[in-house]
Formats: C-alpha cells, sequence, structure tokens
DNA sequence: ATACCGACCTGTCAGC
DNA sequence: TGCTGACAGGTCGGTA
C-alpha cells in the first residue's frame, strides 16, 4: 500500500499520538510471515521499553525506543532464553533499541483502544501504559516487523533530501529503464509506483527510457518532479486507494491529484491523449505518449 | 550488471 | 449466483 507520503503521514500520527508512552507487554499472532526478528526477540526487545519517537526512514516506520526491557514472559528460565536470542542479535540488552515496521502492501499500524473490535489479520497487538493498544494489521503478509540495536539504515537516500548533483549521481549512466531506477530502494529509498509515474509524468520523461539516455538538464527536472511530487502527497496525507488510512484512520487526498496512475484510457490532462499503460518489470506503468518522450 | 519472472499472500472486481 | 482470471501501494531470489 504504502509510499514514501503514506508512511510519512502514519509515522507522525503515531508519533504524536504514542511518543512518550511505555509498551507493557505484546501479543505476536501464529502467523511468521510477517516476522523478521523470531516472536521471542521482538517481544523481549518492546517490552518495557518506553516509545521516544516514531518517525520514518524510507518506506519503513521507525521506532525509537529506550529504556531497560523487561519481559514478563514465561518463568526465570524463558527470560533467559528470550534474553540470549535477543543478545544472539546484540539487542535488547542496551538501553535503546529501535523497531521496524514495513507495511508491505497493506500493512496498517493503528491506535486502538482495547475494547475495539479485533480486525482480521491482526499480528501483533502492543499494550500501551496509557491503556491503549497498538495494533499491527496485514492481510496480504507482504509487511515485515524486526527489532534493532539502534542506527537503523535501510539504505539509499531520502528523495526529500537528495541535492540535485547526488541524484544525478545515483542514476548517471545506468542502462536500467528510469523507472525502474526510480523503485530500487538502494539507490533512491521510498518512492514506489504511484509516485515513479507521477514524477516521470511531470518530467515529460517515458518509465521505459533508459537511465543513461537522460540529459542532465530532464535528470534536473525529474530531481524536482520527484520532490514536487512527495511535498504535495505528503500535504494531503498520502493517497487513498481501496484501504489506505492513517494513524487515526483519516484518508488521504493525493489520489484526486494523481495524473496518470490508474488513468489508462483517460484523457491526459495537458494534452487531452489517452494515457496508456504498460508493464515494465511486473508493474503497471502509466504515461502519456505525447507528453513524455 | 541487468532484466524478466515467479513467489510470497489475501481480497476485490469485472466478465462470463 | 457462482466461478475464473486479472490485478493491487512491495520486495526477494533465481535464471538467463
Amino acid at each position: 500500500m504504502p509510499e514514501l507520503p503514506e508512511v510519512e503521514t502514519i509515522a507522525r500520527g503515531l508519533d504524536k499520538r504514542v511518543a512518550g508512552d511505555t509498551i507493557e507487554s505484546v501479543w505476536i499472532g501464529s502467523r511468521k510471515q510477517p516476522l523478521k526478528s523470531p516472536a521471542g526477540v521482538i517481544a523481549a526487545t518492546l517490552e518495557g521499553r518506553r516509545i521516544v519517537r516514531v518517525h520514518r526512514a524510507g518506506k519503513h516506520i521507525v521506532f525509537d525506543l529506550e529504556g531497560e526491557a523487561q519481559s514478563k514472559r514465561g518463568g526465570r528460565a524463558a527470560r533467559r532464553k528470550t534474553r540470549q536470542a535477543a543478545s544472539l542479535q546484540n539487542i535488547g540488552e542496551g538501553r535503546t533499541a529501535q523497531w521496524i515496521v514495513h507495511l508491505g502492501m497493506t500493512g496498517r499500524m493503528v491506535v486502538c483502544e482495547p475494547a475495539d473490535e479485533i480486525a482480521k489479520h491482526t499480528h501483533l497487538i502492543a499494550k500501551l501504559a496509557s491503556g491503549r493498544e497498538l495494533r499491527f494489521i496485514d492481510p496480504r503478509m507482504f509487511g515485515k516487523l524486526s527489532v534493532h540495536d539502534g542506527g537503523f539504515d535501510p539504505g539509499g537516500v531520502e528523495p526529500l533530501e537528495v541535492t540535485e548533483e547526488k541524484f544525478v549521481e545515483l542514476f548517471r549512466g545506468r542502462k536500467t529503464p528510469i523507472k525502474s531506477a526510480l523503485l530500487n530502494q538502494k539507490l533512491l529509498r521510498g518512492v514506489g509506483n504511484i509516485y515513479a509515474d507521477e514524477s516521470l509524468f511531470r518530467a515529460g520523461i517515458r518509465p521505459r527510457r533508459r537511465a543513461a539516455a537522460i540529459t542532465r538538464q530532464q535528470f534536473g527536472k525529474l530531481h524536482g518532479a520527484v520532490r514536487e511530487v512527495l511535498r504535495e502527497a505528503i500535504t494531503l496525507g498520502g493517497s487513498s486507494i481501496s484501504d489506505y488510512v492513517d494513524a487515526d484512520g483519516e484518508e488521504g487526498f493525493f489520489q484526486l491529484q494523481h495524473r496518470v496512475y490508474a488513468r489508462e484510457g483517460e484523457p491526459c490532462l495537458v494534452c487531452g491523449s489517452a494515457i496508456r499503460r504498460v508493464v515494465l518489470a511486473g508493474r503497471s506503468s502509466h504515461f502519456c505518449a505525447k507528453c513524455q518522450k
């Protein structure tokens, strides 16, 4: 579901609502797919820790945690076992840790009251000292949960921070189609299918153009377009398609601004010709053949 | 290095 | 009222 603007919106909402709160206990469902770290390690790392702040890195939600973790699970032996598992990864021993959440396509992280109905596909519930609950829900289970000892770095550079010089350097000379390069999280982190298509439209570049065939001037335009599209989307709370909502259950409105994404066959808002859809790297790619070269 | 494909999952919607 | 197939915000690993 979520690309940079959606994750940014969710992280801001979560920071507003749970920063300063303490995780008292954690329930984890039996499905293993969403877990990148073992369930015992996740629980042992989260329980007893205070949420310092919630922010975003690429498409990941990052919870900065502090305080001594104190697992209440089982007896002393069980506790020692989870501590050992955690220390194998150097997690859970120090005063600080990080909880990393990737929402995949359909993941949601919501703040609930304990009495709220538990949604289908709920994989984790963290009970907070304030009495509320943080719940992770993910029907398709493409999301990922993990814990870190700090300094989490997903690789790639932040599109909203990268300079034009650095941006050009990332892509220059690559033979890959520019859209594939934009989606490569090891280069630029946070751009997904919607915002890649929208950025390329605004920059007047076709998705299949080889990065190596793009001029310096066009790269400058693309750099500006990516940042403009992401900023506008964040301002509008992201794009709500089917089921996306932020931490407060609010929908975003950027989908109303889409100029090409999911507009196959509809007239281009600039020149009127029909928007085309092709499959590139297994993803639907939308563009105007007249406005984009 | 690069590019294409299927796999990972469930849900929804269009078409027959 | 079904059934089937295509498709969906993302990533990863295998294979040419």
